[in-house]
Order: C-alpha cells, then structure tokens, then sequence
RNA sequence: GGGCGCUUAGCUCAGCUGGUCAGAGUACCUGCUUGACGUGCAGGGGGUCACAGGUUCGAGCCCUGUAGCGCCCACCA
C-alpha cells in the first residue's frame, strides 16, 4: 500500500490528539532535556483551583505558556514547566459547606477531623479531573513535577517562612479592625474586597447635648451602628462646634453618654460637619477611637446579627436592624431627613456578600520593609512587565501597601504553626506539629485558623522547587524566566510572589512577567456562572479539536489585551489545520514512497524555489524574533500567511506542473522543497498548534528529520538560503498574472478559455521571465501562448489590457468586446494610478521633503514616480486608442 | 478623587522604535465540478483610522484637550 493511500482524508483531532500526548508523555518529551551544557528555561504554572473545571481563562493561560515552552524547547533549552493546583482555602471550603448542606450536614457537627476528611476526598476528585483537562490542550508541563500548595513539601515551606518571619518580627498577632465576610465567617485581606457602587440612604439625625443646650445634627449611611456609637466627632478647626467640643452627647436609643472629640479626620466641607464614631464597625472611626482612646463596643454577631446586649433589636440582621431603628429613631424624633445616596460598599470577592468591618484579633504580615525590595526588582528592570504598563498597576499596589491580613476562620488550609498556652498565655511558633509549653511543660493548643490561600501561592515558584531544602532543581531551575497570568491577579499574587522570591530567595521569582486579558463572551460580557454566558473549553476541544480552540485563543490578539470569544475563530483554525493537512496528503500524493530528498541538487533551484526560500528566510527569521518578544498574534497570523498564500496558492500550484511531467529534470527539486518548506512551516506552527504538526511532520519526506517535531530544532534563518533578486523577478511575475486574472474576471472572460497574451516591455529580463514561465500562466492563469514585444504595435483594437509594474499586458479577444465597458474599466485604473502618482508628486515636490527627509525614503518616492508615471503613459495611450474606434 | 486602557472596513480585531499602514479574518457581490482542500480557488466593493488642536518635511502611530465605553486603585461619615 503506498502511504499516501495511509493518510486519512481528514485529519481527526479527536483520534490524534489524545494518541500523540501520550506518545509524546511516554517518551519522556515534557521533561527537562538532561543533556549537559544544556541552559536551563523555567516556568510555574499559576496553579488552578480545585474547585472548578477548565475555563477559557485556563484554556488562555495555558496555551500561551505551552507556545513559549514548546517554543524554547525546540530552540535547545532544558525546559521545566512545573504544573499544580491550588488548595483555595476560602472557595473549596464553600463548596464542601454547601455540598454538605445539602445532605444536611454542618461542619461544626462532623467537626475539624471529618471535614478534612472530605476535603480531601475532594481534592482527590477534582484535582485529578483538573489535571485531564489540561493535558487536553496539549499542555507540555513535566507531570513528574506536579504539585499540589498543600501537599507536604509546599506546607513545609509555608511553616518554614512563617516561622522565619514571625521571628524576624515581621509577622504579628493584634486586634485590628479587619474584613469579615459575614457569609464565610472568616476574615479577608484588603486585596480580596471588591468595592461596587451601591443605591443607598443618608439618614440626617440629631444627638441631644446632655446640658440641654440643643443638638448636634450628622449624616449616616449605617444608622443600625448608632448602638455601637462611642463619640461624635469634629474638626477642631471647625468654629461652628468649637464650643461643643468635650462636651458630652446622649446617644439616641441608647441612652449612653458620649463625648464630643476633635479629629482632623473630620471633613469640614462634608455634610454637617460632624461625624458619628463606630469605632468596632468602621476602620476610619477605628483610628479615631484609637486616637482618643475611645470605647469598642461591638454590636454584631459573626454573621452580622445584632447581638444579645441590645435586647429590642437582638438577632435582626444588619438590614433589619437598620430598618427598625429608622423606625424608632423618626418616632423618637431623632430623624431629620433621609436622603438618597450612593455610596461605595465592600463585598468579598468570593461570595458577593457586603463586608462588614470587625474587631479581631488576626495575624498580620508587615509588609511596607518586605516591600521595598519587592519594589526595587521592578524598578531596575530585574522583573519585566508585558506589556509594560501594567508596571504602573504594580506600582499602585505596592507603594501604598497595608499590612496583610493571614488568618482565616478556616479549616482547610495551612493551619498556622503558633501554639498557645492556656494556663500562662504563652505563644509558640514553630514548624513542629506538636509543641509543650516551655514555661509550664504543658502541651499548647494549636491555632485554629488557616493561612490565606494566597501565603502559599506567593511561594510557589520555589517551594515547588523545593525550597526550603537546596535542592538541584532549585540550583537549576531559578529564578524561573517567565510568569505567565492574568492582569487580574497582579495585586493577588505577581505582587506577593516577587515578595516572597526576594525575601527568602534573595533573588527575583521570575524576569519576565507576561499578562494576558480576560476570555469575554461574544458581546465583550465577562463569562460567568450567574450570566450563563460561558463557554467550556471541553466541549470546543471535543468539537473541534484543541489546535483549533488554541488557534482561535491567539489569533489576532495583542498580549494584555481582553478578547471575545467568537465561534468563526474556532471555525478558522478548523478550516486551517485542514487546509495544511491536504497540503500535505498533496505533497506526498506527489512523491515516491522511496524517494530520497537528500539528493536534491541546489544548484538546480529554479526562479519559483528560489522565492519561496526566500520568504521562508523572512518568515522564520521574523516569527522567531516575534516569539522572543511574545508577540504570538503577529507570529501567528505571519506564518499562517506564509502557509496559506506563500506556499499553498502559489508555490503548490507553481509546483504541479514540474510535479505531473515525470520527465522534468528538476522535479525532485520541487519535491524536496515542497517537503523542506511545509516542514519548517510545521516547526514555525508547532508551538501554536502541537497537534496537526506532529501529524503532518512525521508523514513527510524530510532530511534528518526529528523522531517527534516538538524535540526537532528550531528553525535557523541563516540555513536558509535567500536570493532577493530573484524574489523581486517573481514578485513582477505574479503581478502580470493578477493583472491577467484581473482582466478576466472583470471583463468576464470564461477562464477555462486559454488565452493568448502579448506581453509589451521593454526590459529584456522582464520579457524572458514571462517567457520562460509561460507554465505558470498557463496554470495560474490560463495562458495558452505569450507573445513579447517591446512597443505597441499591431495591437488588436479588440484586446483588453492591463498595465502592471513590468510593463503592459494585452489578451487579444476573438469576439469583439464592448469597448465601452472596456473604457469604463481603463478609466477606473487610470483613476488609481493617478491618485498614487499625485501623491507621489506631491511629496517630492515639497521642498523641505526632498531636503529632510532621508535618502532612503526620498529615492523610494522617486522610484514609485518612474514607476506611476510609465504606467500613466500607457494607461492614456491605451484609453485614446480605444476612445477612437 | 487618582491611574490605566479602548474608540481603525457591517462585525471581531492586528497595526513594532512616526515614512508601501490603511491591513487580516468574517460578512457581502461576481465567477470557478482547474488531477490536495468548496473546511476550497480567483476577482471585487467597503474605512476622511472617535472629535478638535499641536509637533514634524511627513502621524492610527508623538503631545494637549474633548466626548463615549471599560477597568484598577482610593477611609470621605
């Protein structure tokens, strides 16, 4: 059977794909090539959760990753992509509570034992699904790496660096007034509260002075706070209230006594001037009362219920609350007025729920000295941002950076190494799992709560290495050399990552930081859940294969750019892997099974070969810069030109008829180039679209081919040979033919009509170029015979003509045409040229052009005159002839 | 309140350090059963590059301002 009768018709991604990544797998391919001498090329993959399944964000993130490993792969790097998953303390542990809910059950009826139990089940479950849908992209990470932020060597390095900086003095326990998410019942960090804009009331109330003498009047937007009020504030430089000043207040409802205290925090201008003081429920008014050493009086229960101490209003939640006590304060007349007012609310990130600030006593990171460094890295270009502006998004976050709240009121998770005392209050904090009290001998109880998810991710990129212990990957592998993620997690995570690489590693994380957009829906909507809008990655990958889904993922998009997901993209790549695909069952439909390239004769390359080598010079040379600088669209969309136009519709038709004469003296030439070009054509691809390459690259006849493309060298520009000359005689060439085809089809030529045509120039080379590729025109334009003359004479009145920028070309025409169509045609081009020909003028006869701009510019501008200028003259001279019959 | 981004053919988007940059795909119109592919081939129409100024010999590309949209950050009760 000969092997083309071997190739399927179509190329079915559903079969190859899953076959070629275990092949590539079982060949040990994903794993850093261990060569000696070899440099080394790292990444980390920013882990996904385990909560969830693949998304097109994912499906992003992971194809551009693959591209630049695949990519450096081939060039001759040592290549570790090191894959995970994240725990995601907060999102998985309310998945299993609402998983758990359904059946009924609480966490705090099974208790802490059990609910890792099934944490863990969990993990097992959905970590592993995770992992499949990754490697059905194509991802190439080396799953011998793969790790997990609480499998033991990432815990291990979590105690460690914890330990290290409460030693340091830079990790402290305090009551702060922190984000609590009355929905998880757990604190969250600054970075995890989203504000929006919500419709809300301002509610105008009046304090009675205790002496009688009157009222203070201030606006709230939390009038249910008013319980935990422990002053009333006002600016001192205020001369409205400086009487007022000390004085004490009765607070409505409560009856309580407050003062009266003075605090620039106040703003004059706003409102009434005077400010009720919450110092457990608002972190401004926590400062103030801090400053004036006022009372904290909390009101609120964990899950934002009004709590025992104030009978009336005791359980309401926040919102009822605030209603009844409206209600109460208009009927005590309290209430001035209510007014509409939109104010910017807190949310968590996770759940949506309004924030409510509490008193607590956490554990917090210091981080403005961390920082500093942290800073500097961006500074001094040792981490460089793609594209660069987002630096400033860096920047923003890091210059005015908080201390950062750790602790969770979580089970799953780090549990955080300090242990307590409960009889002499001491505190330990140490990596063991166990600790005895070194004052009574006692053994300490362990704190309950979790580190935030974020503490371990920000180590990933060498606790997976390793770290603490100095491993050989560690030596090797960092600083890893790019990041790649979303401009979504930059505050999250990129931050606290350079962080964390220059506290303990003393040593960026990574050089190269490449953000990409956010995978919107067709009509630019996020895609969400709720919305109902979003689209599995699964299913395209199921539908239409995951080249197709990795090609529409990077065409025509600009790195940091958000992009639509749009349906034709998939459809494209489809329509692209199948068109490659028959180029290929064409190329080896054309060749022997037993042929043999290697005895290609180069110095046997005719006009057409020396062309298309030399757009290959171009093309590989251009895309392999574009890939050092992570411009995929712009690669992309240049090799797919090359492949599509270049190759396919030119050099593969060109080809055919030194293909189908048996005889032609340089028809294994044109085989061996028809294999070498698509070959490297593969090479360039590959790292875009894994899948059919491999596929088409082992079916052709190659010289020293690889065993797998994905481990073949990348393409070398200086190998291949480029005759720029040549190029130039072909590009004039294939103009002729467009102009021929122009004609035709304008003037409604029946194509399968072969013509014959009278090339009018006066360069001799031109002439033998059209004459000698008169197979060409006959195929690419059919062409029966082509005569060439150096003027017009003995034109046929009756032939349609075309000027190009190699001279003229005429098809005489048996029938005589409608000349005034024929006019009509002629004056349309005139009309073209003419505009370029003003153009032209225009420029070089301004003077301060012609004295300014430089020789280079200036001599292509009188070029396109000469150029214009003759095709002017012979477009008139063809439009007065006609005009005259 | 500060910062950033976007506004280019009907649609979705590329356009690097200013001089073939006015492009691609799609949609549209006209042809084509040409021995790889109709998931294709050939030809064509379509944009004063949001608006107003400015710098320059020359500006989607640089500067200033305006408008619309979007995002991030920020303690104004």
């Amino acid at each position: 059977m000969a092997k083309i009768d071997r190739i399927n018709k179509v190329f079915d991604p559903n079969e190859a794909e899953p076959r070629l990544y275990n092949e590539w797998m079982s060949k040990g391919y994903f794993k850093p090539d261990e060569t000696p001498g070899k440099e080394a090329f790292s990444i980390v993959m920013p882990p996904p959760n385990i909560t969830g399944q693949l998304h097109m964000g994912h499906a992003l993130d992971n194809t551009l990753q693959d591209i630049l490993v695949r990519y450096k792969r081939m060039k001759g790097y040592s290549t570790l992509w090191v894959p995970g998953t994240d725990h995601a303390s907060i999102a998985t542990e309310a998945k299993i509570v609402e998983a758990m809910r359904k059946e009924g059950i609480f966490k705090e009826d099974i208790g802490r034992e059990k609910f890792l139990e099934r944490a863990w089940a969990w993990k097992e479950q959905y970590g592993g699904r995770i992992v499949e849908q990754l490697k059905k992209i194509g991802s190439s990470c080396d799953w011998s790496h793969e790790r997990f932020t609480m499998d033991e060597g990432c815990s291990d390095a979590v105690k460690e660096v914890f330990v290290k900086y409460y030693n340091q003095g830079l990790i402290y326990r305090g009551e702060r007034i922190i984000n609590w998410c009355p929905h998880c019942l757990t604190s969250i960090s600054n970075a995890e509260v989203e504000y929006e804009d919500q419709a809300g009331h301002f509610w105008h109330l009046r304090y009675p002075l205790e002496d009688g003498s009157g009222y203070v009047e201030l606006a709230t937007t939390r009038p249910e706070t008013l319980l935990g009020d422990t002053a009333v504030a006002v600016n001192p430089k205020d001369e409205r209230y400086k009487d007022i000043i000390g004085k004490m207040l009765i607070l409505p409802l409560v009856g309580r006594k407050i003062p009266v205290v003075a605090d620039d925090y106040v703003d004059i201008e706003f409102g009434t001037g005077v400010v009720k003081i919450t110092p457990a429920h608002d972190p401004n008014d926590f400062e103030v009362g801090a400053r004036h050493n006022l009372e904290i009086i909390n009101v609120l229960t964990e899950d934002a219920k009004i709590t025992e101490d104030y009978p009336k209003y005791a359980g309401m939640d926040r919102y009822e609350a605030r209603k009844a006590i409206v209600k109460d304060l208009e009927e005590g007349g309290y209430l001035i007025k209510t007014e509409d007012y939109n104010h910017n609310v807190g949310t968590c990130y996770r759940c949506g729920t309004t924030i409510e600030p509490r008193v607590s006593l956490q554990w917090f990171v210091k981080m403005e000295e961390l920082a500093k460094p942290a800073i500097e890295a961006v500074k001094d270009g040792r981490i460089k941002f793609v594209p660069e502006r987002f630096e400033k998004n860096y920047f923003n976050w890091m210059n005015d950076i908080r201390d950062w709240c750790i602790s969770r009121q979580l089970w799953w998770g780090h549990q955080i190494p300090a242990f307590y005392c409960d009889d002499c209050g001491e505190i330990v904090v140490t990596k063991d799992s166990e600790a005895v009290c070194p004052k009574c001998g006692k053994k300490m109880r362990q704190d309950p709560d979790t580190l935030d998810t974020w503490f371990s991710s920000a180590l990933w990129p060498f606790s997976t290495l390793g770290w603490p212990e100095k491993t050989e990957d560690l030596k090797k592998f960092y600083p890893t050399d790019t990041l790649v993620t979303g401009y979504d997690i930059i505050t999250f995570w990129v931050s606290r990552m350079i962080v964390a690489g220059m506290a303990h590693m003393d040593d960026v994380p990574f050089r190269d930081v490449l953000i990409h957009g956010l995978v919107r829906d067709s009509q630019g909507r996020k895609m969400s859940k709720s919305l109902g809008n979003g689209i599995d990655p699964l299913e395209i990958i199921e539908k239409s294969g995951a080249d197709s889904l990795r090609f529409a993922l990077v065409t025509g998009n600009a790195p940091g750019n958000d992009q639509r997901f749009q349906e034709d993209k998939i459809e494209m790549g489809r329509n692209f892997s199948n068109k490659i695909w028959n180029a290929m069952r064409f190329v080896i439909m054309n060749c022997e099974d037993d042929l043999d390239v290697s005895k290609a004769d180069p110095s046997k390359f005719t006009l057409e070969d020396k062309w298309v080598l030399t757009g290959l010079n171009r093309l590989v040379s251009e895309a392999t810069a574009n890939f050092e600088k992570y411009e995929y669209g712009v690669a992309l969309s240049k090799i797919v030109d090359f492949i599509w136009e270049t190759f396919c519709d030119w050099y593969i038709e060109i080809a055919k008829s030194r293909l189908f004469d048996k005889e032609c003296p340089t028809r294994l030439e044109a085989q061996y180039l028809l294999n070498y070009v698509l070959g490297v054509s593969m090479q360039l691809l590959h790292p875009f679209m894994p899948f059919v390459t491999e596929e088409v690259y082992s079916n052709l006849f190659l010289d020293g081919a690889s065993e797998s493309i994905m481990i073949s060298d990348w393409p070398d520009a200086d190998k291949i040979p480029s005759f720029p000359e040549d190029e130039k005689t072909m590009t004039i060439l294939m103009s002729g033919i467009r102009s021929i085809r122009n004609i035709r089809a304008e003037m409604g030529v029946v194509p399968s009509r072969k013509a014959h045509v009278i090339l009018v120039t006066a360069d001799d080379t031109i002439a033998k170029t059209f004459t000698d590729g008169l197979p060409f025109l006959e195929r690419l334009a059919s062409v029966s015979s082509i005569d060439t003359q150096k003027d017009k004479a003995g034109i046929p009145a009756t032939a349609v003509a075309a000027v190009f920028e190699g001279g003229e070309i005429y098809m005489p025409l048996e029938d005589l045409i409608d000349i005034s169509k024929e006019l009509e045609r002629l004056a349309k081009e005139k009309e073209k040229i003419e505009g370029e020909l003003k153009r032209v003028e225009g420029k070089l006869s301004n003077e301060s052009f012609v004295s300014k701009a430089p020789e280079k510019v200036i001599a292509a501008e009188r070029e396109k005159q000469a150029k214009y200028t003759e095709m002017y003259k012979s477009i008139t001279d063809r439009i007065e002839i006609l005009s005259k019959i």
